[in-house]
Formats: structure tokens, C-alpha cells, sequence
DNA sequence: GCTAGTGCAA
């Protein structure tokens, strides 16, 4: 922890009255923008310099160094010292400077909880579209989805016009709620302002939420009416034809963007910042059309060229794809295998996708096996052991499947009886 | 010479 003050006033409290009143026009110092380039390279360097700058120049600390120290300490979830850094705002007197209370609620909603954020937000007297949104992000960041939208009721009851970035978190909020209703009610107050079109974050949150909440037509439209597209609307519209069974309207979108990156690239020689560049995230994309759509060739050939053609380095989320293309079409020994040659340790959920489909296709000895993978990995859930003792019952191996209810009644943990496990799943 | 809030899968 690195100490700032050395009695730490809570920033909540009447405690943190501010002692002295420096000017607040500065001119820019050399140290602002030492903090500021450390901010990008190295957080914590930005803290560093900062707690050197209290003891050794404490006049040189202006509204800037604290906005940075701040953003620093969001960076790198260093909750004491945001906490130490807000009680300074108020002593040093630059509470009433709405870019600190915008990024101390940024800052609280990175390290502790959205009560801190909110009673930041309470106690700013003229709560701008910036406040507003801060807030609205927070409780998005705290997967309370519901809260956020309430806010943007709120903010507009309170005579705040929402911009741009209000509106591309709240339409994150319902897509994360799969309410389209509210989102289309977004999307009528965006068309009022047909500069918005123009902002592509704020597109691609359209084209994302209308995916979401299962309107690919919808988002088909938004999708075709964005101009200058990049990798994210791209894969945003990949993903959901892949989400909705229509593997060959993802795989035909993925032709036609690298079709489009051939035709560029022979125009303009060396110009990459034109190319959109399929990312891993793509992938995950395409990867999950082929596996819907059992297109095993296919998905063996696009999980090659992501790593031969594109560089990427395949995630647990790429091999998992690969091990669900195999095993929906019974390749499970193929499955097994490329499991094996794994570069990087599998984890459960690849081997809980072997054990379910073991299960579907009756082979009890990869069951088996995938089950003391997962036991190995301390990540065993009672579901799989009931999977499996369901596959020696449905295979007459009766005494296999007393002993493992045996080790199943042995491990289990007070408080959590299988009888109320039952019931939730009956 | 520097200030705030922004999204892609499970």
C-alpha cells in the first residue's frame, strides 16, 4: 500500500475538511506529464511519482495530478490509495472540479462497490450527461443491468439529455437483459439524432443489442446501414447468426470480409490500418458456426488458418469450440485426442463438453476418464457424478454406480444435502 | 503543452 496521508480521513466522513486553497489555473507542469505518459505505460509508476510529488512538492499538486493518480488507481484496482486520493480532492479543495467526481466514481466502481460510487454521485450539485453516464456504467459493471436502466429513466425525469456514450451503455444493459422492448425504445431516440449514426461504437451497441435480444433481422439492417464497419461490427454480426442456427450466413459474412481484406490489400500495398483483421474473438464466432452447424471440415480448416494465416494463439474458448464440433458428431475418441494434444492445460468445461457427450453416445470408459480429468482439476460439481453414475446405470453396471454414490454421499458438503440439489433440478 | 463516462462469446 503506498501511503499518501498519514492520518487517512474516510473521504465519506466531515473528517476531510479542505486546509488549504491552492490556485487552481496552473500552468501545465513537467510532473502532470510525466503522470499522464506513466498512466499508459505503467499505473503504478503514476502512483509512485504522485506519493513523491505529496512529500517533496505538495504546491505542485493540481487538479490534473489528482485526475491522473485516480485514473491510475481505477487502472489497477488500488482501492486504499483511490480512497486515500479522494480525502486529498476534498483537502485540497478541488471537490467542487466535476472531472474528479467523474473519475472518483469511476474509480470506486474499478475497486469497491456501487454504494461508493453512488453516494459520490449524490453529493454533486449539478449532475451533468458525464455523472450520469458514470453511473449508469457502474451498475452495468456490477451486472445490474435493471439498476442501469432505471438511472437512464432517472437522467431523463431529471431533464438530462443522454448522448452518445449514455446511450451505447444502455443499450449494453438490454442486451444483457435480452430486452428488446426497452432497446427499441433506445433506438427511436437515436434516430432522432442522425448525427448519431455516425458514432460507430454506438452502431455497433445497436447491431450487439438487437443480436442479443434475438432480432437478427433487425441487426442485419443496423448492420448494412453502418458505412465504415470495423473487426467489432463485424464479428458482433458473425456471432449472432452463429447464436441463431445460421451458420452459413456466418461463415458467408466471414468470406465476404476476407474477400474484402484481399481486394484492399492488392489496392493499397502496406496500408494495414485499412484491413480489418479477424481477431480471436472472431473466431470464437466462426468457430461456434461451424460447431451448430456440425461443419467438422470446415471448423478443422478456419481453426488452422486462425493459427497459421492470422497468428492467434487458440483460448480455452477456441479448443472448447473444437471439442464441441467433435463431439456433437460422436468423433469422441478424434475429441480425446485433440484434447491430448491440447498446448495448453485443459480446463473443466472442455472436459464436462467430453463427459456429456460420452454420456449421449454411451462410452462409458471417455466418461470415465473425462470424469477424473475433472475430479483432478478440484472443479468435480455433484451434476457430473450424477451424469455419470447415469451412464453406468443405463449400461446395467450397477455395482460401478453404488460405489460412486458411495464417494458421491463421502464428499458431500454439509449444508448442501442432495435431496434439495434434487429438487432444484426436478 | 494536460482534464470525465464507451462495446465484441460462454
Amino acid at each position: 500500500m503506498i501511503r499518501f496521508l498519514h492520518k487517512v480521513a474516510k473521504p465519506f466522513t466531515s473528517a476531510a475538511q479542505p486546509l488549504i486553497n491552492l490556485p487552481k489555473h496552473l500552468k501545465p507542469t513537467r510532473i502532470n506529464l510525466s503522470l499522464k505518459s506513466y498512466l499508459k505505460s505503467n499505473p503504478i509508476k503514476t502512483v509512485l511519482l504522485f506519493s513523491d510529488l505529496l512529500r517533496k512538492k505538495i504546491s505542485a499538486v493540481d487538479s490534473y495530478s489528482l485526475l491522473y493518480v485516480i485514473k491510475a488507481c481505477a487502472k489497477k484496482s488500488l482501492g486504499t490509495e483511490g480512497q486515500q486520493t479522494h480525502t486529498l480532492v476534498i483537502k485540497l479543495g478541488y471537490e467542487p472540479i466535476i472531472f474528479l467526481q467523474t473519475s472518483l466514481m469511476d474509480m470506486y466502481a474499478a475497486t469497491t462497490n456501487v454504494a461508493d460510487v453512488h453516494t459520490v454521485f449524490d453529493e454533486i450539485p449539478n449532475k451533468n450527461v458525464v455523472c450520469w453516464t458514470s453511473l449508469i456504467s457502474a451498475y452495468m459493471r456490477n451486472q445490474k443491468p435493471y439498476r442501469a436502466i432505471e438511472i437512464f429513466r432517472q437522467m431523463q425525469m431529471d431533464g438530462v439529455e443522454p448522448d452518445q456514450v449514455t446511450f451505447t451503455v444502455s443499450l449494453s444493459a438490454c442486451a444483457d437483459m435480452g430486452a428488446l422492448d426497452k432497446g427499441v425504445w433506445i433506438h427511436d431516440l437515436i434516430s432522432r439524432k442522425p448525427e448519431f449514426s455516425e458514432d460507430l461504437s454506438l452502431m455497433n451497441a445497436l447491431v450487439n443489442m438487437y443480436v442479443k435480444c434475438g432480432d437478427i433481422r433487425k441487426a442485419m439492417l443496423v448492420f448494412d446501414n453502418i458505412r465504415v464497419k470495423d473487426v467489432r461490427t463485424w464479428t458482433s454480426m458473425i456471432i449472432g447468426h452463429a447464436l441463431h442456427g445460421q451458420a452459413e450466413e456466418a461463415l458467408r459474412l466471414f468470406s465476404t470480409l476476407e474477400e474484402e481484406n484481399k481486394l484492399r490489400s492488392s489496392q493499397s500495398r502496406g496500408t494495414k490500418d485499412q484491413l480489418l483483421v479477424p481477431n480471436d474473438v472472431m473466431f470464437i464466432g466462426v468457430l461456434m458456426a461451424c460447431s451448430h452447424a456440425g461443419m467438422v471440415e470446415e471448423g478443422k480448416r478456419y481453426f488452422r488458418s486462425m493459427i497459421e494465416e492470422y497468428g492467434i494463439k487458440p483460448r480455452h474458448s477456441h479448443f472448447g469450440c473444437m471439442v464441441d464440433l467433435l463431439c456433437r458428431l460422436g468423433l469422441l475418441k478424434e475429441a480425446y485426442s485433440f484434447i491430448l494434444a491440447m498446448p495448453i492445460q485443459p480446463n473443466a468445461v472442455i472436459w464436462r463438453t467430453l463427459l456429456g457427450a460420452s454420456g449421449v453416445h454411451g462410452n462409458e470408459e471417455l466418461a470415465a476418464v473425462a470424469q477424473s480429468k475433472l475430479r483432478e482439476l478440484n472443479a468435480s460439481l455433484v451434476g457430473d457424478d450424477v451424469a455419470l453414475s447415469n451412464i453406468y446405470a443405463a449400461k446395467g453396471m450397477w455395482e460401478d454406480k453404488i460405489m460412486l454414490r458411495y464417494e458421491m454421499t463421502q464428499r458431500r458438503t454439509p449444508g448442501c444435502s442432495t435431496v434439495e440439489v434434487g429438487k432444484l433440478h426436478s
